[in-house]
DNA sequence: ATAATCCTTCCATTTAGTGGAAGGTCAAGA
DNA sequence: TCTTGACCTTCCACTAAATGGAAGGATTAT
């Protein structure tokens, strides 16, 4: 299948497909004579599974150990575990994080009249 | 003042205010004959106003049209809101979709079994 | 005088792609 | 058979917001 095509089926712009081929993260199963990137069932697979993980904000790093753990037939479903754990806690600190920010401009905001005068609380906090 | 003692009272790495100044976000109030940069007290006030303004997660984009206003004294109150409440949406937005994530992750996380054997739920779930 | 600590500019790197240019390839129709 | 359009290729530049480092000039302290 070319690389349009390949793209298509797991739900990807050739661009990034052609980009996850050049970092070696998913590599096409051959190429034509002429240069063409061949991807067969199994590539198109793995595309998919990176689609899926970058959807929960794995990192390209995290997805190549993940594809890697895919792939090994006598993995240790703990050593899946442990990437997940790390990046869940990962997504809780952000969490948390944007909920304080969302808390502390949210008063700024409510402070702040939005109106023609100059006076704003918002300015003045973050002076 | 130079730019490492402007850093230490604005609190930024010297780089960071180095690169303020080359995207012409905080420009230094002058330059000495042999090229130092020299920062005045309103200048470390601009650098403190967008150290706060990063924060709170503003874009570099955000922070000038934010230092405009602060520096414009017959500003409306109205157009900071509008900034702000624009930004507080985004944050919402990112807070929002963090949590379904997290939610999703951790039920994921919580029916892998993470022990030696195969079996994940979690590589299932992306294949 | 010289060493240490500043400072300067310039270039590369990070993340995860995206956009575009220049040009090669392939399938279909006139 | 020629050509047109839709593919495909590589390569370079750009995004955001810095950060790291190299090479070299300036200032300060001993």
């Amino acid at each position: 299948m070319n690389i349009g095509k390949a793209a298509d089926q797991a739900g990807l712009p050739t661009k990034t497909v052609r980009y996850y081929a050049d970092i070696g993260l998913v590599l096409p199963s051959s190429r034509t004579q002429t240069g063409y990137r061949n991807y067969d069932i199994s590539s198109i697979k793995k595309l998919i599974f990176v689609k899926r993980a970058r959807s929960f904000d794995f990192s390209i790093k995290e997805c190549r150990e993940l594809l890697g753990l895919y792939e090994e037939k006598n993995r240790s479903s703990s050593d899946v575990r442990k990437i997940a754990i790390h990046h869940l806690e990962e997504i809780k600190r952000k969490e948390e994080d944007l909920k304080k920010l969302r808390i502390e401009l949210d008063h700024l905001v409510n402070a702040c009249a939005g109106d023609d005068r100059p006076d704003c609380p918002i300015i003045d906090y973050l002076s």
